[in-house]
RNA sequence: GGCCCCGUAGCUCAGCUGGAUAGAGCAACAGAUUUCUAAUCUGUAGGUCGCAGGUUCGAAUCCUGCCGGGGUCACCA
């Protein structure tokens, strides 16, 4: 890793401790040491880390906590680059680390530039991870916009802790809502040509969009799609169609800078009979069988008759009911291909699936979490991350959408009204499965209350610093090889230590967000990271001028207190990088 | 009615997979401006972590049951 994780550091040096104390017979042999945690302590004043593993492992042991840790704690005292140990309250040992530790961190920062907290990449971890997924049946909304920045999002913080990561797209591209789509497209174009054909039918879809496509189709082709339609039926205005949107997408997508690896097509999987063939593997292993399901608990729909249907047994793998895998006139259900879809993707080598899905979708969870474990014999994994709604507020009061009325919101409006580094920003501030209010007039708002800002404004003001050095250095003489050099041991303020003790956890929080699939949390850190520094910067401004960055009359100080602000810089840049955001050196 | 998410300060939300006295921002109140960009900072006040049980050394966090809000519910995707 670059960058030293430094709980790990920790964690590894207890685990040595109680390795030595097994072999002085101070332990048992038999005690499982691989259940406690490192972790920073709660309250500051605690000290930087605690750990709990007196207390994880007295009962084991057989000793009581305290005095587990007292022999610990003797071991500990060892490491020169612990100040402190120290026992507190039930047994919880708090350790402070001393402020040479801390200020060397600043090193790795240097040296790693924006790789710091990278993993090296392990060929070895594949990791699939599917998002967006929109229907190609038009614009982008907001909501899409939010799966595309989470999984997009994730799918970095997945390729810096070392995986393989491939970004995957999922065309639905097989349904009946194709075909509606088609005979929009096909209505419109009608339209377009000047022919009579009344008012559009109310299930079609009705946005401008398909009318522009079908005025361009109707100037470059004239009227040639009538007669196609009328001899070979939609199926190459289907293509058309499709692919139009698929363009549109790809553009609205684009332009939050997400490009996507590679794209699926539901078709596809089911034209090469991959859906056969899964469900072929389920009805050899009897997973598969003719039924007639309960009517829904409670609220019955007006249509429901009861209908033999065959089904997946679901239920075998924690589902609530088995599902279906066939439709009424033949065709495979959405879950059939989805199902056919998660087996193509664990035959191309994915043990490790993500699937970023809207809130909608969140009760069709379980039954392809099943259907995952049925197909691969439980050597597959997925996870689903359910993003909540997205609420557009126009300055604190909710914006009504409506396709019909005209008041629809797209992704591309919002873009192009607050920019692409707005809504990535804004989109990670809360977590995924929380509903989250974006204020279109808000986060153009520069206050502390709006996180780009106040992120972007401390990014600002490193670069400030760094251009103001230039009255007292030449640019030769403080790149970041000069400032690798600098007496940093000259850092000694808490304010300081502070600050550079948030520099250095950036490893951890990498590692944190991308193992529990959170990224959420890179845009907290940044916010408690520029709070550190905007913090550190008002002292040295007014309470006590010596705290201030540049010293003109100290230059060896000087160049230590540039190392820290550039170190900061990189780091926040790499944060911002990780989120797909463009740093500012500069705001007006 | 079943399932999924949410419920933490007046408001908007964090809480690092079970740790110690539960944290930020906004709003309120009191301060700091001849600046390395005050677009910022410092302080005060504010809580029965929805309710009730359970698990254990220890629960906002895990389990069960309620209450409230949102989403979803065979042959749509």
């Amino acid at each position: 890793m670059t960058g030293m994780n430094y709980f790990n550091y920790i964690r590894n040096n207890i685990t040595e401790i109680l390795n030595n104390l097994k072999k002085t017979g101070c332990l048992p042999v038999s005690v499982d040491i691989a259940n406690f945690s490192v972790e920073p302590a709660r309250d500051r004043n605690h000290g930087d880390i605690a750990t709990n593993v007196a207390l994880a492992l007295s009962k084991s042991a057989n000793l009581k906590p305290r005095d587990l840790a007292q022999e610990i704690v003797a071991c500990l005292k060892i490491n020169d680059e612990i100040e402190s140990v120290e026992i507190a309250g039930p047994g919880f040992i708090n350790i402070i680390l001393k402020d040479i530790f801390w200020q060397t961190r600043l090193v790795e920062v240097l040296k790693n530039g924006n790789e710091y907290g990278s993993i090296k990449k392990d060929l070895n971890k594949l990791i699939n991870i599917e998002y967006v997924s929109a229907n190609p049946t038009g614009p982008m909304h907001v909501g899409h916009g939010r799966g595309a920045v989470v999984g997009d999002v994730l799918a970095n913080l997945l390729g810096k802790v070392g995986y393989r990561v491939t970004k995957e797209y999922y065309i639905n591209d097989a349904g009946t809502q194709i075909d509606i789509l088609t005979k929009s497209l096909f209505f419109r174009y009608q339209e377009a040509l000047g022919l009579d054909v009344g008012n559009m039918p109310e299930e079609y879809y009705p946005g401008d969009y398909l009318a522009e496509l079908a005025r361009n189709l109707a100037e470059k082709d004239g009227d040639k799609w009538v007669q196609i339609i009328k001899e070979e039926g939609y199926a190459s205005l289907k293509q058309v169609s499709i692919e139009a949107m698929m363009e549109l997408i790809r553009s609205d997508l684009f332009s939050l800078g997400i490009v996507h690896d590679v794209f699926v097509s539901e078709r596809d999987i089911v034209n090469n009979n991959e859906v056969t063939e899964a469900l072929e593997t389920l009805k050899q292993k009897g997973l598969v069988y003719q039924g007639v399901l309960e009517p829904p608990k409670g609220r019955r729909p007006d249509d429901w008759e009861p209908r033999p249907q065959t089904l997946f047994k679901a239920t075998q793998f924690g589902d609530d009911v088995d599902r279906p895998v066939k439709k009424s006139d033949g065709s495979w259900t959405y879950f059939a291909t989805d199902m056919a879809y998660h087996r193509d993707k664990f035959k191309r080598g994915f043990k490790d699936m993500i699937n970023i899905w809207g809130a909608d979708h969140s009760g069709y969870v379980k039954r392809m979490k099943s259907a995952v474990v049925a197909l691969t014999d439980g050597l597959g994994q997925l996870d689903v991350k359910i993003c909540q709604m997205v609420n557009l507020m126009d300055n604190g009061k909710p914006l009504k959408m409506s396709k019909r009325s005209g008041t629809f919101v797209t992704l591309r409006d919002v873009i192009d009204e607050v920019g692409k580094d707005v809504v990535r920003f804004m989109m990670l501030t809360r977590k995924n499965d929380a509903q989250l209010d974006f204020d279109l007039v808000k986060v153009k708002e520069q206050s502390r209350d709006n996180p780009v800002f106040y992120v972007q404004y401390s990014h600002a003001r490193c670069c400030s610093v760094l251009r103001n050095a230039l009255d007292i250095f030449n640019k030769s003489e403080i790149d970041d090889n000069d400032l690798i050099k600098a007496d940093i041991s000259l850092l000694t303020d808490s304010s300081e230590i502070n600050l550079i003790k948030i520099i250095a956890s950036w490893p951890q929080v990498v590692l944190g967000a991308a193992e529990s699939h959170e990224p959420h949390r890179v845009a907290y850190y940044l916010y408690e990271l520029s709070s550190a520094f905007h913090s550190l910067w008002s002292k040295g401004s007014k309470e006590r001028v010596s705290l201030r960055f540049l010293v003109p009359k100290n230059r060896t100080l000087t160049l230590a207190r540039l190392a820290m602000v550039r170190s900061l810089a990189i780091t926040i840049a790499s944060g911002l990088e990780v989120m797909g955001v463009e740093p500012l050196e500069e705001m007006e």
